[in-house]
DNA sequence: GAGCACTGC
C-alpha cells in the first residue's frame, strides 16, 4: 500500500479561513454597533477582511430576512466583481445566486441575491428609479476615503435618504485619517433644513469602529537633501537596493509613461554590467495605457535569482496589487487632473502627493513580510505635504453630476449636503453649460423632456445633447456609433513598441476627410461588417479589440435608451451605402455642432487653433487627423492642457454659420 | 509629435 502523504493529497487553500482573520473576534461588537447606530464608520486596513466578512455577518444576523438586500459599493468595476466572486466562494454559493454583483453591462444577480456588490456610480443610477433605495436594508460604502466623485455624491444622497428611512443602516469604510470627517458629516444635521436639531450624546447617529489589519512593519527612509532628478535618483536607488538589500521585489512610483519607459530602458542597460553574484534585475512597466496582456507581465513570477522591479504610475497605489513587493520607491509626485472653470480646460500636471497617498504607497511594501519604503524627498518635504488629496468633486467639471442630481430631484445644488462642497465657480460654470445645452430652463430646473433624457443617457452632457438632437438631422444611427466610440476614450488605436508607423498607415485606411468623428464611424462600420467583430481583424488594422467590443456594448445600451424615448433608430441604412455620403456627412457634422458648439475653434495661419470661448491657442493632438492638416472652423470633443500646450482631441470640420444656428444665445453672449 | 487614474441598468 502506498504511503499516505499530506502534501500530495491536499491542495493548499487560496485564502486563510475567515475565522483566522482579526475581524472574526469583532463580530459581536460590530453587529451590536450596526444595530444601534444608523451609521457606522469602519476603519480597517487592507487585510482586515472588512469587505468580505461584514456582509456575511450581516446576512447571517438576519439583515436580509424581510426580503431586503445588503449592498456594498466599490469605486472600481474589477473590485466589485473579484470581491463578489470571493464572497460567493466563502458563502458556498454560485456567483449570481445568494451573492452577486452588478456593474455596467454585467448584472450577475438574481431573485435570490441577498448580498450584492456594485459600483457606486451604478447605485446612484438605481436611485433614479428607487429614490429611497428601498431594496436595501444595509448599504456599505467601501473605500470611501478615496473620495471619488461618485462616492461623495452617494454619501450626500445616503445622508438625505437616512432621514426618511430610519431603518436603513449605512456603513462607511475608511482609512484612519478621514474617519472623523465622515463621523462629523453624518452626525451633523442636514444643511438644507433648520428644523432638525443635532442629536444629543444619548442619541448619537454615528460611531467609529477600528479593526486590526494584517500588514507588516515598514521602515521608511528619506533623502537627506532633495533630489534634482527623481527619475535618475529612482534608478540609482533601485541598484542600491538590489546590491545591498535582501531578497524581494521592488515597486517604483513615477508619474507617467515617458518617465517609466526611460527608467525601464536605463535599468535594463545598466543591469547588464552588474556583478553576477548580485543576481539579475528584471525591469517592467505598468500604466493604464498598456493593453491588458502587457499589464499581466507584472504578475508573472520571475525566474530564479532574478529580482523584479516594476516602474508604475499611480495605478499601483490602489487599483493594481502586485504580490511579493518588499521595497517601495516613491518619487513623491502624481499626475493629477484638474478643471479650470474660468477657461473650461482640464489640466494634467505633476503635483506633490498627499501624506495619505505617500502612506498608501508605502503600505504596498508590507503585504507579505516586513518591507522598506524609500522616499525620494526629505522628511521636511513630507511634513509639508497636504494631509489628503483634494477630493475629485472640488476639481472636476460638474456638469454631468449636476445633471444627475437634478434628475434625482435635488434642485438646490448649493444647499445639498456635500462632504466637501465644490467651489461656487465650478457649480456656476456647469449650470451655464447645462443651460446653453437646453437641459435647464432659466430657473435652473431640468427641462422636459430634453433635460431629463440627457440625465438618463450614460454619456456626458454635450454628447447626450448631440444624441438627442440627431433625429432632426436624420443621422441617429451614425451618432450612436460616434457616441460609443468617443466614450471608450482614446484607446481605439493601438500599437506595439516601434510599430507607430504601421499604426498610422492602418489608421489612414479609415480616415475621413471631415475629421476624427467620421473616421471613428468608418472604423466601427467596417469592424462590425467586414471585420465580423473579430480580434484578428483588429490586430491586422491596429484597432484595440477590447475597446471596439466595448463600443459595441455601449452603442447597444445607448440605442435602448433612445428606443425607450420612442426615438426611431434605423440601422439598416447606415450599414449599407448612404444615398448621398457627402450630404450624410454634413448632417452628422451639423448634429455634432448642436452639442459641441461650446467646443469650437478656428484655425490660424500658423496651423494652431484659436478657441471661440476665451481665444486661447490650441494644438491638434498628434493622435488627431487634423494634426498637420488644413481646416477653418472646427469643433472638438476633448480639451486638455499638458506640459505647456493645450491639446484638442477628436476634431471635426464645421462651418461658422452652424454655430449660430446651434446656439444663437450662447454666441451672442460670447461675441 | 504625445495623456494620471477611475466610471455610468
Amino acid at each position: 500500500m502506498a504511503e499516505f502523504s499530506i502534501d500530495s493529497n491536499f491542495i493548499p487553500a487560496l485564502h486563510k479561513p475567515p475565522a483566522l482573520l482579526p475581524i472574526a473576534k469583532h463580530r459581536e461588537s460590530l453587529l451590536y454597533v450596526i444595530e444601534k447606530f444608523p451609521t457606522t464608520i469602519v476603519i480597517g486596513q487592507t487585510g482586515s477582511g472588512k469587505t468580505t466578512q461584514i456582509p456575511q455577518f450581516l446576512e447571517n444576523a438576519g439583515w436580509c430576512s424581510d426580503g431586503k438586500i445588503i449592498g456594498i459599493t466599490q469605486p472600481r468595476r474589477v473590485a466589485a466583481t473579484t470581491v463578489a466572486v470571493r464572497v460567493a466562494e466563502e458563502f458556498g454559493c454560485e456567483i449570481g445566486k445568494e451573492v452577486g454583483y452588478s456593474i455596467r453591462f454585467e448584472d450577475v444577480t438574481s431573485s435570490s441575491t441577498r448580498i450584492k456588490f456594485l459600483t457606486d456610480g451604478l447605485l446612484i443610477r438605481e436611485a433614479l428609479v428607487d429614490p429611497l433605495l428601498s431594496r436595501y436594508s444595509v448599504i456599505m460604502v467601501d473605500e470611501a476615503h478615496e473620495r471619488s466623485i461618485s462616492t461623495d455624491v452617494l454619501l450626500g444622497l445616503l445622508k438625505k435618504i437616512r432621514r426618511k428611512r430610519p431603518d436603513l443602516r449605512i456603513i462607511i469604510s475608511s482609512a484612519t485619517l478621514q474617519a472623523e470627517d465622515f463621523l462629523k458629516f453624518f452626525s451633523e444635521g442636514p444643511e438644507d433644513t433648520t428644523a432638525e436639531k443635532c442629536e444629543t450624546k444619548d442619541n448619537e447617529v454615528a460611531t467609529i469602529v477600528s479593526l486590526e489589519g494584517r500588514t507588516y512593519p515598514i521602515d521608511t527612509l528619506y533623502l537627506e537633501s532633495s533630489a534634482e532628478d527623481y527619475v535618475e535618483k529612482a534608478i540609482k536607488t533601485v541598484f542600491d537596493i538590489h546590491t545591498q538589500e535582501g531578497p524581494g521585489d521592488i515597486l517604483v512610483f513615477l508619474t507617467g509613461r515617458e518617465e517609466i519607459d526611460t527608467a525601464v530602458e536605463a535599468v535594463s542597460e545598466r543591469a547588464a554590467q552588474l556583478d553576477a553574484r548580485h543576481g539579475a534585475l528584471q525591469p517592467l512597466h505598468l500604466y493604464a495605457g498598456l493593453s491588458t496582456e502587457e499589464q499581466m507581465y507584472v504578475f508573472d513570477k520571475t525566474p530564479e535569482n532574478t529580482r523584479k522591479v516594476v516602474f508604475s504610475t499611480n495605478i499601483a497605489e490602489a487599483s493594481v496589487t502586485i504580490d511579493g513587493i518588499v521595497y517601495v520607491v516613491d518619487c513623491g509626485f502624481v499626475k493629477q487632473r484638474a478643471y479650470n472653470p474660468k477657461t473650461g480646460i482640464e489640466t494634467l500636471t505633476a503635483t506633490p502627493v498627499s501624506k495619505a497617498s505617500a502612506q498608501q504607497r508605502a503600505g504596498r511594501a508590507g503585504r507579505t513580510k516586513p518591507g522598506k519604503c524609500f522616499r525620494l524627498y526629505t522628511e521636511d518635504s513630507y511634513g509639508a505635504l497636504p494631509e489628503a488629496n483634494i477630493p475629485e468633486i472640488q476639481r472636476s467639471n460638474l456638469a454631468p453630476i449636476i445633471l444627475q442630481l437634478k434628475a434625482l430631484g435635488i434642485d438646490n445644488i448649493v444647499r445639498f449636503s456635500f462632504l466637501s462642497p465644490p467651489p461656487a465657480e465650478l457649480v456656476s460654470k456647469a449650470l451655464e453649460l447645462l443651460y446653453a445645452l437646453g437641459a435647464l430652463d432659466e430657473y435652473a430646473k431640468l427641462t422636459r423632456p430634453l433635460g431629463f433624457r440627457m440625465a438618463e443617457v450614460a454619456v456626458e452632457p454635450m454628447m447626450a445633447k448631440t444624441l438627442l438632437s440627431s433625429p432632426g438631422f436624420r443621422c441617429t444611427s451614425e451618432i450612436l456609433t460616434i457616441a460609443a466610440m468617443t466614450s471608450v476614450g482614446g484607446s481605439v488605436w493601438f500599437h506595439h513598441d516601434g510599430e507607430r508607423k504601421k499604426m498610422e498607415t492602418s489608421r489612414r485606411k479609415f480616415a475621413a476627410e471631415e475629421g476624427d468623428h467620421l473616421t471613428y464611424l468608418n472604423a466601427y462600420q467596417i469592424f462590425v461588417s467586414k471585420g465580423k467583430k473579430e480580434p484578428k481583424f483588429c490586430h491586422e488594422n491596429n484597432l484595440n479589440y477590447k475597446a471596439m467590443s466595448r463600443a459595441v456594448s455601449i452603442r447597444a445600451q445607448l440605442k435602448r435608451y433612445l428606443e425607450r424615448f420612442d426615438m426611431q433608430v434605423d440601422d439598416s441604412r447606415a450599414a449599407s451605402r448612404p444615398e448621398n455620403p457627402i450630404e450624410k456627412a454634413e448632417q452628422i457634422r451639423k448634429c455634432l455642432t448642436s452639442g459641441y458648439f461650446a467646443h469650437a475653434a478656428r484655425m490660424q495661419p500658423d496651423g494652431t487653433f484659436r478657441s471661440v470661448e476665451g481665444g486661447v491657442v490650441l494644438h491638434a493632438h498628434p493622435s488627431s487627423l487634423m494634426f498637420n492638416r488644413k481646416a477653418d472652423w472646427i469643433i472638438f470633443h476633448e480639451i486638455m492642457e499638458t506640459g505647456n500646450k493645450i491639446f484638442i482631441r477628436d476634431v471635426t470640420k464645421i462651418e461658422r454659420g452652424w454655430l449660430l444656428e446651434a446656439a444663437p444665445e450662447f454666441y451672442r453672449l460670447t461675441d
